[in-house]
DNA sequence: TCTATATTTAGACATTGTCAAACATTTTTC
DNA sequence: GAAAAATGTTTGACAATGTCTAAATATAGA
């Protein structure tokens, strides 16, 4: 039985053809793409699709917390299939940007903000990435 | 003698008129307002200036580091006047940016991290702002 | 003043994102 | 089981953000 099928269903989304387009390419890749980058790409799975659908689609699993929209770029939000919490470094030549695990770092002081509840909190590191 | 007037001489930008009321206006508040807001702002003092001119200004401060672009709120670019190290937090309810003090957080790790050279970096933190 | 350079402008264009209406599907009623 | 109603899904058209160009305007230097 096709996982995506069931993952949607739990989480009460109806699994038609143009979202399980959109689910099944952004859940196997690891890249943060734009929407309209996952438009590009589904169509060549399924050409027809809408513009408008890939949006909705995409804010349909932000909403159901199977996906997480990041604002990182200037000018467009990117969809992250990885929805744990981390950190996130952006080449700053290439714009690329990479995960950077909870654990490689350590933020402390934000419990100690007077007028302000944290929710959630990710660094933002801008650099170089040096090949290896 | 008007400081802003030195301000830009310093860093070789010509104080047209059209940039000294961006200059004016973007150095004269704190909030974190797109270039459109900016447009807005500045034309009930100079009302025939252009939305490129505005754009074009506010680039050019980016350029010569008396204003830095944030990449903060989802579909549009962000300036604040503060180009110290600092940290951003949002309220989610609001929308509202409210800047913290490079020395209310301490993050550790960075300098371990094997194939990135890091030039800069934020936390960014978002919840609610707690009414005092 | 004349000339070269710098700046501003309106509008065209590209890209990102939203919305109301059209369309399809499911549920209810008989 | 068919028709009607309610719900859910998709779409093209539109709005907002940002860049670019070519023409007009302003400024600085000889």
């Amino acid at each position: 039985m096709n996982s995506i099928v069931s993952m949607l269903r739990e989480r009460g989304i109806q699994p038609t053809p143009q979202r399980m387009a959109v689910a099944e390419f952004i859940f196997g890749i690891k890249s943060h793409l734009s929407a309209d980058q996952v438009l590009e790409q589904v169509r060549s799975k399924c050409p027809t699709i809408s513009r408008a659908t890939v949006y909705n689609t995409l804010n349909l699993l932000v909403e159901k917390k199977l996906l997480k929209a990041q604002v990182l770029k200037e000018g467009t939000v990117v969809f992250d299939s990885n929805v744990q919490q981390h950190h996130h470094f952006i080449d700053e030549e290439t714009g690329e940007i990479y995960d950077i695990p909870w654990e490689a770092l350590r933020v402390t002081g934000e419990k100690s903000l007077r007028n302000f509840r944290v929710r959630e909190l990710q660094v933002i590191l801008r650099g170089k990435r040096i090949k290896k």
